[in-house]
Parts: C-alpha cells; structure tokens; sequence
DNA sequence: TATTTTTTTTAGGTTTGTCTAAATTTTTTT
DNA sequence: AAAAAAATTTAGACAAACCTAAAAAAAATA
C-alpha cells in the first residue's frame, strides 16, 4: 500500500471521473479539469507511467491500470467519507463539503478512514448521492443519466446533483428536489430546453435547461 | 489570513514547542526535532523571517514573532481538536492520535476548524491533557511541573503526559493513572530514582523514574 | 492528398524544500 | 589568549511539480 503526492492524487482522480463515460481520456481534458496546462500534464502522465498506475503510450490516450483505479477508488473513498462527515455531524450545507473534502482526502491513513466509516455508520452514498466504495474498493454502480436525457413518463430517482455553483441548493430547496424523490417528465419545450416535472403525484411544476442538466437520475427495475 | 505550507507550519510548531522553556532556540535543535540538517532548517528560518513570523539574526539565535506564535497557536489548536475528535468519537487510543494528527492539522479551513470544535463540545483539552486553545488563540496556560520535581506531600494533579512511545499508555493503565487523578509522592530513592506515589486516599505504589519523568502535573491552588 | 489547425510532447527554466561539503562564526578547552 | 571543537551559515546540487515556447504528431479541412 504506496503512498502518492497530493498532486498524484489529483490526477489520478481527475482520469478516474473523466474515463467513466468510456471516451479515452485527452491530456487537454486533464488539464482543463485541473486548470494547469498540458505539459504539465504530460509530465505526470509519464510518472504515473513508470508507477504503473496508467496505460500510456505517447500521443496515443490513456488510462487507469487495475492499480491506478484500485488507487483512485480509495481516494473516492476518502472523500465521499468525509463529505457526508462534514453534512451529518459538522452540519455543513449541500454545497460547501466539497471544497474542504478536497484537502481532507489526501490524509491517506487506512484506519483512520475505516474508523471515521464506522462511527458515521457505514454511509451507502455521500450528500451529493453518489456512492461511497468500501474499504474493499466495491462501489455501487448506478447507470445516472441526466435529466435532460430521461424519457417522458419514466419514474426515476433523484440520484445526485452536480455541485458546481452554491446557488443550485436554493433553487432545488425552492423547489423540493432532494435526493431520492422520484419524479418524471412530463413534458419539453424546443424553444428554452426548459421542461414539465412532476414528483410523485403532486401537480407538475416548470424546470430550466440549465437546471436540469445538473440533476441526475436513476431508473427504477 | 495567510496560509502556509505543510513544511512551514512544521517548522513554526517546532519552534513553538522549543521556545517554551524559554531557553534560546537553537538551529540544531529545530533540526533534530524535524528530522532534518542545519543547514536546511537555516533555509527556513531566512524564509520565515522574511515573512515576519520569526526574530532571527544569523548566529543569534532566534524566536517567533507575534505574528509566528499567533499562527502557532491556530495550528495547535488543529492538532488538538483533531486529536480530541480521535479519541472521543473515533476511539484511537490514547497513544495513536498524535500521528494522524500531524497530518490533519495542515488543513487549515477555519470554518471546518470551528464547526468541529463546536461538535465536539468546546473541549478544554486534549487527550494527553494539553490545553487547546480557543478561535482567538487565547490558551490556558498551566504551569505544568514533572512528576519528578513534585515536592514531598503535596497534592497535584496529572494533567499530561508525553507519549513519545506508544507502551506507556500499557503501564498507566495498569497503575491506573488518568488525565484529572490527584495524587502526591511520598518516597523517593536515590539509588534508582523511583518513587512511591499516592492516589488519592489509597495505598501508595511504586513508580520508576523513567515513568516519573513522562508524567506531568498542575499543583492545586 | 496536401495544407492547415489542433493536440501533444519535448526542451529548458522556476520555485520549494531538501541535501552535502565547505566556509564562517561562536564556544569551549587548554 | 590561542587552539580546538562545535554550531551555524553559505554555496552549489537535486527532485518534485509547475511553467512557457518550440517541435512533432495527429486530426481536420480544403
């Protein structure tokens, strides 16, 4: 059980969300998500290389070895831990976890994790509803889709929400969006992208583009 | 409000700690204390007093500034709310918080800081009995004397220990001295330097001068 | 297919924090 | 007080992680 950099373990989980949607991963990509430019990103690639944590030939896109995203799922782990820590017992909003979990994930002590995952009684998702890994590394995969992409009439459940900006929870408050509620779509607009939603049976209500694009869902079986 | 690199906050605590015997601090001191040489712990000391946290002339010997005991004492404050939280709510024992400690301490969001201190009840002190201070940095200092200078008859409380190795928590337990016991001395013998101590109104037993020396008290007012 | 554009990599430089070895200052000893 | 010893600082290097500018490769376009 190595130990890497801060600044590994940046890239590392930065590769790890961007090849989840199967697209190869693009140095460019990498860069935009960490705001640091290419050659620096090149620089680490080759590092991660000899690490053996990523699959890399030169020019040619890259990925996570089974190491690298064994490493990457742990870093997850940590996290997401500590978000629902800072929302539960800390009483952090929705919105503000993520910036502090950010430092607080790269203390890569094992029992300290597996302690703090055990006094918050082994959380199944973190506040933004994505899963937390086990000490193992297993995750819970749930095929999200956005909400734009979900078919009229299909029950689905409030999954997670993208947390870019700390306006969205006011507006989702506003409206009673929380996760796990299950709602379906009702209707859309060509004009503004904006659609009709209706959670459980109440009376359907208005959602922007914009708005919709940062939430997620689940199908149900 | 600036923030400081972990290695700079290493040093600051370091010279924080030594300085408090008010004795000079001496670059070989900071030195062995970090695991480092001279002539690195030089390099920072020029660093530090260009940031005004250290009075240091070279060959003079130096010491903190305000501004460095201020920054100090909220690292301290990290270090021993998160040693508390260890303790209290994740169960490390009493000789396990300090490490993990040192890396938590260097995430400096004062809000997290804060809002921690408050789950955790506003504590006094930390496990080993150290104060903590407060959001303002005030601290309550206690004139803490060994166990090894404590007059005859004279009844003390033990308000900390130094845990440099992890077996003395074994050996306390077994003679049953905590944080808060009131106890005197009542003996003590040249040859080997033990000394027979009394717990309250119990029979008094004996302690080795190894263990006198780790021990640490306030006398009553 | 040839040319242009974009992406990626290389080359070389900077900063932080470390080191060793040598020089300097202070302290101790004779 | 001079010599020896110890402590401290300086000089010069190195690794990590970043940068800019230029070169090379791949992709897009004419």
């Amino acid at each position: 059980m190595l130990n890497y950099s801060t600044s590994e373990e940046n890239y590392i989980k930065a590769i790890f969300h961007l090849q989840q949607d199967d697209t190869p991963v693009t140095t460019n990509e990498v860069a935009h998500e960490l705001n640091t430019k290419a050659a620096s990103v090149t620089d680490m690639l080759k590092k991660l290389k000899t690490k053996k944590l990523l699959l890399y030939q030169p020019y040619q896109g890259f990925r996570l070895s089974n190491e690298g995203n064994r490493v990457a799922l742990g870093i997850i782990r940590r996290h997401r831990l500590w978000e629902y820590f800072l929302a539960e017992k800390l009483k952090f909003t929705w919105d503000e976890v993520h910036e502090v979990a950010e430092e607080l994930e790269h203390v890569s002590n094992k029992k300290l994790i597996d302690k703090l995952d055990e006094f918050l009684g082994f959380p199944r998702t973190d506040p933004h509803g994505d899963p937390i890994p086990d000490a193992h590394g297993k995750i819970e995969i749930s095929k999200k889709i956005c909400l734009t992409a979900l078919s009229f009439n299909t029950p689905a459940k409030v999954s997670s929400v993208s947390d870019q900006s700390g306006e969205i929870l006011e507006l989702l408050k506003h409206k009673k969006i929380t996760l796990g509620v299950k709602l379906e779509v009702k209707k859309k607009f060509e004009f503004d992208g904006s659609m009709e939603v209706r959670i459980g049976n109440q009376r359907a209500f208005t959602i922007s583009q914009q708005l919709a694009e940062n939430i997620f869902v689940t199908l149900f079986n």
